[in-house]
DNA sequence: AGATCCATGTAACTAGTTACATGATTCC
DNA sequence: GGAATCATGTAACTAGTTACATGGATCT
């Protein structure tokens, strides 16, 4: 048993977001909703008090400045202790996550219910992936043919890996939903 | 603001293998490792209580048998009501969940790290694919040819279902992780 | 004799969600 | 004047993890 109280993901997320650019936590959480919102999530909520704990441990620096809340607005920067614990994490060997993935586990039930419901989760699902992939597309366009997506150590290289990440599969997805949908049709009543 | 007290994932995900076979707690957690474990996954210290109350709502009922605990061993199955309560649940209009992915959330920092560890890390990555599409593939395999695999309402219909959006989504990964290798050795230094 | 599996539970904790609370500024 | 946005926090809750606890049966 340890008592280590050693950073966790959404601490980490912070820190890759603080690395990018220095932000309030009310603009975190803004920027937690998309793009970063497509692999990681959180609310403001669950933000503040982790900012506190991450400038406990000395990864981020606040400085007051002027803005429009009834208590003082703090702009965090990620500190250089910060950004090598983040590097570290980045690169650090870990145990494979636990899933908890709800559409495969609705799908994986799909026996119970009748052909037409089968087919309506089906088509539900594949317009998940397809808002998701044109939203992907959207923010790969905005970056297409600038140059410093080229460059290995700028941010925009990593977000247009991720982003093509994305593409690659969600499609995968969408034509599994149209295996899916085939299947049904095809199957024996 | 409800004081709705409704079954969660977790509730379901333990409907759903009941339905396909009575088991008791610890067969549910050994059964959440794998299979249904590549989609959702929960502890048997998660499993007990919520069994609990899933027998409270009417949706599971036990009956105790032999066995070697020093406790009574218990015997769960759905009832009729549970299963319909699934059934909704599965068609269900769902607004999306919040994703959590790791793995992504440490590429999208990879701008952070040398070529080497960033390289390194991308073959993790792909390791990690490569391990679960093995895993897929093999199960598939044991339900190939199975004649009840094509009725669209037997449990291993929907099996074959979901193992094969798992092929097609890791080899999609592979991929990506293919052209991320390539991407970083071929930038300019 | 010791390890592993079967079997069920509780306690203490961390992570994440939803709701409450406050108040200035800007847009319509 | 009202809604939306900026801005930060706390409280109460649900979900999930890790550790503690117990003990028979089977395998080596």
């Amino acid at each position: 048993m340890q008592r280590e109280e050693s950073t966790g993901s959404l601490g980490f997320a912070l820190l890759g977001l603080l690395a990018r650019k220095p932000s309030t936590g009310y603009e975190l959480a803004r920027r937690m909703e998309r793009p970063v919102g497509y692999f990681w999530s959180a609310n403001h909520s669950q933000i503040y008090p982790e900012l506190a704990r991450l400038e406990d441990r000395g990864f981020v620096r606040h400085t007051v400045i002027e803005g429009a809340g009834p208590r003082p607005t703090k702009r965090y920067a990620v500190s250089a202790r910060g950004r090598k614990a983040l590097r570290e994490w980045v690169v650090a060997e870990l145990e494979p996550q636990p899933v908890r993935d709800l559409e495969t586990l609705r799908l994986w039930n799909i026996w119970l219910v009748d052909r037409q419901a089968a087919l309506d989760l089906v088509a539900q699902v594949r317009r998940g992936h397809e808002d998701r992939l044109t939203a992907y597309e959207q923010e790969l366009a905005d970056l297409e043919g600038d140059p410093e997506a080229v460059d290995p150590t700028h941010p925009k290289f990593a977000s247009v890996l991720t982003l093509e990440g994305g593409v690659l599969t969600r499609r995968a997805a969408l034509e599994w939903c149209d295996r899916m949908r085939q299947r049904l049709e095809s199957a024996p009543r």
